[in-house]
DNA sequence: CTGAAAGCGCTTACAG
DNA sequence: CTGAAAGCGCTTACAG
C-alpha cells in the first residue's frame, strides 16, 4: 500500500489540508508545523499521487506530442524533437505522452476529449492543418513546431528559413556558382502536401536567387535516401549545366552523395552539394564530408514545450520563436569550375 | 464544461452505476436500458474522463518508455522504437509517456512513485541494469527491450544475436573470406559498459568464427559516424590482412564506408563491409550500397509493449521473444580477392 | 495559521 | 438487472 497524505497527516498530527498546503506551498504554515510534516513525509517516504492531484486540481501536468505517422518523414531529427520535448516537460515537472496519429484523422478529437492532457504540441505542421481547428474548438491549449499559412495569434516555433537559405546562397555565390538547383519535397507526394518547411524554403530560395539575378531551379524529390540516389541520376541528365545543389533534408543529401559518386561525378569538383536542415552527424556520413546547415531541432522541441507551458501557466500566447542553424563548411562545396 | 457520466445518467433516467456498466461492459444490462444510455451518450457527445477512471480503478492505462539520455546512442532505430511502442500502446487503449533519464539515476524511483503509470518498458538494457531492482522493489511491472545478464523470470524481447551473426558469417564465408574483423562498441566507453547488444554480438561472433577455424578479431569503436570514419584509418593500418568487416550499428557503418573511400580503398574489391542491425534505409546511404542485416526494431517495440500489457492483464510474465532481421545483400560485399 | 468538508468523475462491492 | 453509497487520494473554498 502506498503512503498517502492521510498517513502523513496522522503521523504529524495535522489535517490533510495542512499537508497539502506545505506540499504545494500554497498557504502560510507555521515553521514548527511545517517541520513536523516534512519529517513525517521523509520518514514515510511519501510521494504524492499524481492522478489524484490531477483530478482534484483539474490539471494533469501531462502534455501530448502529436507525431504524424508518416514513416518517410522519419529521420534522426525526429527523435531529437521527441526527446528534447520530453526533457523540457520533465524540467517543468510535467510528463510527455506521444500520440502517433495521422494529421487528417479524427483521432485527435477523441484523444483530447479524454481529459488526459493539459495541452498539445503539434509537429510537422501543414499550411492548412486540420488539427488546429480541432484543438481550438476543444478549447485545448497548443503550440506548433512549424506554422500554418496564417499563424497569427497562435503559439509557434519554427525554423527561420530566410536566414537559413541566405547563408546557403551566400556561401555558394561566394564560390562563384550561378547555376544552382534546390531539391525540395515532392509536391505530388500527398503526405507532405502543404508541408510548411518545403513550401517556405522553396519560396525563400526563389526570392533570394532572383535577387542575385539567377534562374530559380527547383527539383522535387521524395524525402528518403533512395530517392536522393535517384535524384542524382535524373538531375545530371535534366540539368547538366548546374554546378551546385542545395538539398533540404539529410536523407536526400546522403542518398544524393552516394548517387553522384555512383555516376562518377566528383564532389565538389564537378558539382557542389550543400544540405540545409541536417543533423551534425549527417555531415560525416559521406565522403567528402557534407557542408551542412544544422537543424535547430533540439532547441525547437524545447521552445515549443516552453511556449505551451507558458500558456498553461496563464501567461497567454507567447511570441513566435524563429531559429536557424549554423553553416558548417565541409568538403562537399568548392569553387564553381564551369 | 465537459459532459460527465452524471449528465448521461440523468438524460437516460438511470444511475451512474448503470452507465458505467455499459461503458465497461462489466455487468449485464437490459437491451432497452443499454440503448437509452448509448443514445444519451451519443447525443451529449460523452467521453469518459480518463483521470477519474484511473483514480477509481487504480489503473491509469499509461505505460512509460524509459529512454536513456545518452545522445551518442541515438540513431534512426531509436525513433522507430518510440513510435512503434506508442502505436502498440494506443492499439490497446493505453498511452505511452517518454521518460528520458539516465540509467544510473534515481529519477526512476521518483517517477515510479508518482503513481502515473501501470508499467514500464526499459530500453538499452545493460547486463547489470540498476533500473531492474528499482522496479522490482517498487512492485512495478516491466518489460525489457534487451536483457540483463540473467534475465530468467523477467519479461523481455531482444535481438537473436546468434542467428543474426550466423547469417553474416555464412554470407562472408561463402564469399571466401577468412580474415574477418568485427567492429563493436567501445568497452572503454562508460556509457555503454555492459550494454547487452555489444557483449552478446561479440560473444556470438567469437564463438562462430572459432567454429570455422578462424581467428576472432574484434575492434572497438565508439557508436557514431565520425568514429566510423576514424576506424577506417586505424583498421587498415593495424590489420592490413583483413578482407571483410562486420559492423554493429549503422552509424559506424556509414562512417566506415566514407572513411574507406577517403583512404582510396575500394569496396568490395579491397574489402567487404556488412552491417548488422541497421535500418533498411541505411543500405542506400553509401556507394556502393551496404549489405545489411536489418534490425527488427519496430517489431521489438511492439512486442515489448505486448509483453508488458500481458502482465498488466494478469497473464503473468510471458515467454521471451527473440527476433532477427533479414540479410539484404547490397554491393558492399563480394568475393575475397586476397 | 489550521481544520472539516465538499468535490474532482469515475468504479465497484453490496443490496435489493 | 439496477441503484445507493463508499471510496480512489488529492485540492480548495469556507469557517474559525
Amino acid at each position: 500500500m502506498p503512503v498517502t497524505m492521510r498517513d502523513v497527516a496522522d503521523r504529524a498530527g495535522v489535517s490533510i489540508a495542512t499537508v497539502s498546503f506545505v506540499l504545494n506551498n500554497t498557504k502560510p504554515v507555521k515553521a514548527k508545523t511545517r517541520e513536523r510534516i516534512e519529517t513525517a513525509m521523509a520518514d514515510l517516504g511519501f510521494q504524492r499521487n499524481m492522478v489524484a492531484r490531477a483530478l482534484a486540481s483539474r490539471r494533469t501536468r501531462i502534455i501530448a506530442l502529436v507525431y504524424p505517422v508518416q514513416e518517410h518523414l522519419l529521420d534522426r531529427t525526429g527523435l531529437e524533437f521527441v526527446l528534447s520535448a520530453a526533457r523540457a516537460a520533465k524540467a517543468h515537472d510535467h510528463h510527455l505522452v506521444v500520440w502517433p496519429i495521422a494529421n487528417d484523422s479524427d483521432e485527435l478529437a477523441t484523444l483530447v476529449g479524454q481529459g488526459l492532457v493539459d495541452g498539445v504540441v503539434l509537429m510537422e505542421v501543414q499550411l492548412d492543418d486540420a488539427r488546429v481547428p480541432v484543438l481550438q474548438s476543444a478549447g485545448m491549449p497548443f503550440a506548433l513546431i512549424g506554422r500554418t499559412r496564417d499563424p497569427s495569434g497562435l503559439a509557434y516555433v519554427d525554423i527561420d528559413f530566410d536566414t537559413t537559405i541566405a547563408a546557403v546562397i551566400d556561401h555558394l555565390i561566394a564560390l562563384g556558382h550561378r547555376e544552382i538547383v534546390l531539391i525540395s519535397g515532392d509536391p505530388q507526394d500527398g503526405r507532405i502536401r502543404g508541408y510548411g518547411p518545403f513550401v517556405r524554403l522553396e519560396a525563400a530560395f526563389r526570392r533570394l536567387v532572383a535577387r542575385h539575378g539567377l534562374e530559380p531551379r527547383v527539383y522535387a524529390c521524395e524525402q528518403d535516401v533512395r530517392s536522393g540516389r535517384q535524384a542524382a541520376v535524373e538531375l545530371t541528365e535534366i540539368a547538366p549545366a548546374i554546378t551546385a545543389v542545395v538539398v533540404m533534408g539529410e536523407q536526400i543529401a546522403v542518398g544524393l552523395m552516394a548517387g553522384l559518386h555512383h555516376r562518377g561525378l566528383r564532389v565538389p569538383e564537378d558539382i557542389s552539394v550543400i544540405c540545409a536542415i541536417a543533423s551534425e552527424t549527417a555531415a560525416y556520413s559521406s565522403d567528402p564530408a557534407l557542408t551542412v546547415v544544422t537543424s535547430p531541432g533540439i532547441e525547437l522541441g524545447r521552445l515549443a514545450v516552453d511556449a505551451l507551458l507558458s500558456q498553461l501557466q496563464g501567461n497567454g500566447v507567447s511570441e513566435p520563436q524563429l531559429r536557424f542553424g549554423t553553416l558548417r563548411p565541409g568538403e562537399s562545396t568548392g569553387p564553381a569550375l564551369r
